[in-house]
DNA sequence: GTGGTCTAGACCACC
DNA sequence: GTGGTCTAGACCACG
């Protein structure tokens, strides 16, 4: 699991890795009862505090998604499924549609956009398979 | 302009009407000299408490991207020439990529992201036709 | 309302002010639909931070013993009859109950404790009436 | 000596400890070099965590409490003379007014404080008979 | 080492 | 002015 912060958007940090955890629980990058990154080592790497990290934990424990065991650790909880196809699809859209908007604030038609798209698209299953070969 | 709020990003409102704003200017789609919608309209149409987007066009007045005449109201600065096309791609390059990688973590492919990417900028264009012929 | 804090003692301060709270209004000496006082001030008082106020305020709120209202202030709830006399002797026992403890430890006998107690009394009592004078 | 520990009450574990025992030697009911309860069998009694206990220890050999001998247990310092009687009323005295404050709080009256007062007290002692007996 | 709690400072939205 | 939220630092209990 790998953890992608930004600072500048104005969600707060323990929201960001609330979703990031639950996204990768749902698309089962991360297996019922496969432990999470402790506390600590978390907030380190993340350059953040402890109570940010303890803070999406403690959430996402509220939500079912993960159990926490004091002096153990934390764990994906296992009555979760990994999400139908349609409800992946309908995460995917809200970010998509942030782009459409800014698209049509920048005043880039649909050709252009699509181009875009399927550029960065490209760009990231290379950096990727880069990344992997390495 | 039309605005569009996020209420659960977590990203404050008042910044959210400071970049759109600002997105609106950079890309030529209000030209410099335009007024801005008044306070108080604004504020009823956004649902929203007029000290918050008096403190957001406080803020764009701060950064010179509009300047505001007492009791005529607030527009466009001319010294913010439309951004470069290179420069707007730029910037919608970064959402995308936000989506890019919201489809890898939800493990949609290539063809299906692009077939989502268009029937949402499809789907986007005819909600706008639609409001503009009502 | 008078507060009066203990940093010394361990308990957590919030739960002072909350303990406080709750005993001023089962008393009575705060009616219902009173207002408290506000965060800010009363955290100056106190020489603590409006957050630590802010929670006693969130606990009392859901313990339902008071509400509140953004922007306007909190409010001795309505439901909260003074308690009955057992009650209110119980809550004091525990009290007793420890400077019982205090006095075996301390090797302090019958006749001894309660004289002390009664001695305690009566110094209260003139410190008040002095206070009411003046 | 008899450990009584209040985990409601905010104050960490291992301070009520320490300040019992603190008292206990203060007061004489515990001697010099005479030997206190090892570690593991008071944490059982206690259902506390041995570190927890340990903690306590080593916070009243800091404090020059008690001293500990390795593989030999944990004793009373020589140099803790009993406190003076003027001293011991002088402890008791504040826990007495917190409980005096209380009552007036309650508005419980001095005849009824006095009289709960004597009530606990003897209800202390005949516990501790009956504990002695059995 | 693990997670949990209390206190604090800064910023936000609203009146 | 009001209360609400996010992030942080220090301390605690437990293994």
């Amino acid at each position: 699991m790998r953890f992608k912060l930004n600072f500048k958007s104005g969600k707060p940090v323990y929201l960001q890795v609330v979703d990031q955890v639950k996204v990768a629980a749902a698309s089962g990058s991360i297996q019922a009862g496969e432990p999470l990154p402790s506390i600590r080592p978390l907030a380190e790497e993340l350059r953040v505090n402890r109570n940010t990290v303890a803070k999406a934990y403690a959430e996402l424990e509220s939500q079912g998604v993960i159990e926490t065991v004091a002096g153990k650790g934390s764990f994906v909880s296992a009555n979760n499924s990994p999400l139908k196809k349609a409800v992946r699809l309908e995460l995917l859209a809200q970010e998509i549609d942030t782009a459409v908007i800014q698209a049509h604030h920048l005043q880039v038609g649909k050709a252009e956009f699509l181009r875009l798209a399927e550029d960065r698209f490209d760009a990231f299953q290379d950096k990727r398979d880069r990344a992997a070969t390495s």
